[in-house]
DNA sequence: AGATCTGATACCCGCCGGGTATTAGGCTCG
DNA sequence: CGAGCCTAATACCCGGCGGGTATCAGATCT
């Protein structure tokens, strides 16, 4: 029927997150009163109420957050054409594959040298985010193909490839008692009082409740280690735990993480299907390419 | 930077459909001029060259392809999340289910069952559609679930769970000398000099050559069965191919066919949740949810 | 009660999307 | 070889709509 405009959302999403046209309207560029006026022309168009106004702000309805998650992904969609449009007009353009810094370093270094070695192959240029990043630099197009892990990275709507599976270990202060142990259980790490596990930020930014310290990077994360004020397990891999205050100890019973490739489907560009063949090679080939 | 409008992205899909400015003019119900002009300045914004023109219309260039395909999925994306919001306002919302036309038709029928002896599931709406159809029915919202079938329909981009696998039988006419054998095999079926098989239109409308006829429909595909004019091969299951002029033979060779549950990742909605569960009971409980 | 938040309303203006008329360049065909 | 046409591009005007400022209205807290 009616198209909505990406206008129209990005409006939407503004205010969804801030939770407060003055706000959103600030972050918007715009004054607050076309703002209100915007939203209200929106949910007349859709025939739905999308957010309870209250004096204190607003609230979203159910049919609030529907939107709001649809329109974040359609949003992405959208720039997403533009910058893959963008980048196909570009003749010497790189392939850019995103990864979370210090994860898979060796087998990236091997992937990217395998790539290099083909004489056919696209030139790769490595982006580097932050966890749980990967994903939308795909959706949005900042990225062709990423280096993600499961069961950490969420998946969802993405072609892959399984390139190896590992085990995990735990992360912990080299002056902590749990240094010198051979190994250690899920429910050991889990439950030591001295070294709560730290807290993430969710998706609005604010953090759950609980003991552990508050952190948004990696390094944060490293450097609490160190510090000998938290924990973590991860795959065995990571190189960005290898200071000399941590010391990794195997966990017998974490599940097994597997690194793989992921790219957004249909997006079969040749430089994709390079990397992968270069991939495939790597590990002796046999690759499941059933996407779902 | 500066995001594309829908309109924009409408714009160019009709022109690039149409390599013709006036024709896709016609069907956006605007003039020729403003097209033409949108157009060139979508060409400026991008920086990138979309379209060659010429005096017999339009061909598009690399990224013309490449953001006819990114546009459309954007398209989707924005419909879809006018539509679901719309649907999640509605409080006696049926979860709509899509699939083909006269397939699975025996799973499909247990499933419906399953769900409505539920005294906790949600009401099925059944909306049936051509083959190929049902990928862009969930992209762009008209459907939150489907019933399809690897490796038939294109998985990319949606959670699925296999529910079913079965093998296939070739429907050949019940006069045609094959009508008698015990089983046959994909070597065989392929060669028939009398029975070519039928023509599928690609994504731009258009026929591939060939010897066999053109058909846009299983009902029209049926009938030219019936005529002994070509055969198929499909999964033994499927309803849509029992007239009583149709014999099926099995194909001993033929790849297996998986009749699984799709749906667009991130959606889970609790009747799609539902749903999956009544399918998990249906079968016995083994599902493989993983995503990717 | 008044100060001070919030979002909503009123009103005006300038830009831009859309319309009509016309131009410009090739192809076809007499 | 020029007339006619079919294509997309240009020129120009207009109206609507998106955005601005000023103001209102309800609610909460002091």
């Amino acid at each position: 029927m009616d198209d909505l405009e990406t206008r129209e959302l990005r409006y939407f999403v503004a205010v969804a997150e801030e939770l407060h046209f003055g706000r959103a309207a600030e972050r918007l560029g715009i004054a607050q009163p076309p703002l209100s006026r915007a939203i209200v022309q929106l949910e007349r168009r859709l025939g739905v109420r999308l957010l309870d106004r209250d004096r204190r702000g607003a609230a979203l309805t159910e049919a609030g957050h529907v939107l709001l998650r649809e329109a974040r992904t359609a949003l992405d969609a959208v720039s997403a054409a533009a910058r893959r449009t963008r980048r196909a007009a570009n003749p010497d353009r790189p392939l850019v594959l995103v990864t979370k810094a210090g994860a898979s370093h060796e087998l990236l270094r091997a992937l990217l040298d395998a790539v290099a070695a083909d004489p056919g192959g696209p030139q790769v240029e490595v982006l580097l985010c932050e966890v749980g990043e990967q994903a939308r630099r795909l959706r949005d197009g900042q990225a062709d193909v990423a280096v993600m892990h499961h069961p950490y990275d969420d998946l969802a709507g993405f072609d892959t490839v399984d390139v190896h599976v590992e085990s995990q270990v735990a992360i912990v202060p080299a002056t902590h008692p749990l240094a010198v142990r051979e190994s250690v259980t899920l429910a050991e790490v889990s439950a030591v009082p001295d070294l709560p596990i730290a807290r993430w930020p969710r998706l609005d930014g604010t953090y759950p409740d609980g003991p552990g310290p508050e952190v948004r990077t990696q390094s944060q994360l490293a450097q609490l280690v160190a510090l000998g004020r938290t924990l973590l397990v991860i795959p065995a891999s990571s190189r960005a735990w290898q200071w000399p205050e941590h010391v990794a100890v195997p966990v017998t019973d974490a599940p097994e993480v597997t690194t793989l490739l992921a790219w957004p489907p249909h997006g079969h560009s040749p430089a994709v299907a390079a990397l992968l063949r270069s991939a495939a090679r790597l590990r002796g080939g046999s690759v499941a390419d059933r996407p779902a």
